[in-house]
DNA sequence: GGTGATGTAGACCGAATTGTCTACATGGCT
DNA sequence: AGCCATGTAGACAATTCGGTCTACATCACC
């Protein structure tokens, strides 16, 4: 991968995700990575090539986080322990490879673009899907009403932690939750 | 009201909700209310005058929806089935009142703007309060634990439904599960 | 050393941004 | 009639938008 595109992504999801991606103009983006405009169109096409770009960086970066963390679960119960205070973790802005938290990006970015047949918001699409396979692959046996609760709860307490809820509290009570209608 | 002011609102709500409020300018909004852009301004002092303008004038429809929808209920199963055979029915554009669904205007609004004192954001965090306390209200007694719950997966339900998810099932699940959480 | 390919810096372009200003029309109230 | 609030159209300003173009630096290869 060449380190100039490269940076050009890192950038980009930075600041895109810190303030939003109709916020953030190109010339942003090109003065705070110190890369010339011109090279910045020699590796993307347009600005929404470079949006998208930056959404696959989060999906395998959030992908990679999330694997992670549920890897070695041994039973459902564990799974929902350990995904929402995963969560939790992230809501206090102690997940360094995440970055600060300020909601997910991918809800963030479905709320800016209304376009539903666009790329970007298919690759949102796709992103829920991946996270849900995710979890579903490490929960015990595939329990279809189990992981549907598990994908609500999580963003709902996503939303709710971006809106000023106590992320401790929130994540708690889904575990709970989760935890009661599994046993 | 001036009907000047309230037409722009009303246009300037619309156009938001739809395509998200930093795809629209200032004059997309006079253009399509038809009003002079020196009224617009002599009603507001800015941009973001009308935008807090129109997140009021939305979370009066929705609060008075919601009250509407919840009135009369006679148990908390009764108040959950309610909330969300509503929000169903919203998600599936069946609820004139609120318009084509797109979302919750005020998570929406949450992710395109960045800074957590402007009066944007806290009229978001606000409508959330709001909404809960209505909740609340139409529970029989105050249960803390199942109020936290139903707020939790409507929002999860609402992020599901406008990510692409099938919203007839999603509130259907929401439905049964607090059901037996109260039972 | 000379040459051609490639990558980069940044000036530049037309359109669109929010917001101001001038000049004028309309209509109700005293 | 006179007056004031409210409306109109639209030129204008300053900035920023996404995107293009010219000019130059660097580097591998002969």
């Amino acid at each position: 991968m060449n380190p100039k595109r490269q940076l050009l992504i890192d950038t980009a999801l930075d600041l895109f995700y810190k303030n939003g991606i109709n916020s953030i103009g190109i010339n942003e983006v090109i003065s705070v990575s110190g890369v010339a405009k011109r090279t910045l169109y020699a590796h993307f096409a347009s600005k929404e090539a470079l949006i998208v770009a930056a959404l696959q960086q989060r999906h395998e970066i959030f992908a990679a986080w999330l694997e992670q963390k549920l890897s070695g679960s041994n039973s459902n119960q564990e799974v929902i322990q350990r995904l929402f205070s995963a969560l939790a973790s992230w809501f206090e802005h102690k997940e360094n490879t995440l970055g600060d938290f300020r909601g997910c990006f991918f809800i963030n970015t479905s709320a800016e673009f209304s376009d539903m047949n666009s790329e970007i918001l298919q690759f949102c699409r796709f992103h829920k899907e991946q996270v849900r396979e995710i979890i579903s692959r490490h929960l015990i046996d595939a329990d279809s009403a189990l992981l549907d609760a598990i994908c609500i709860m999580k963003e709902g307490a996503i939303v709710i932690a971006q809106l000023g809820g106590d992320g401790a509290s929130v994540t708690a009570k889904c575990t709970e939750m989760l935890q009661a209608l599994e046993s």
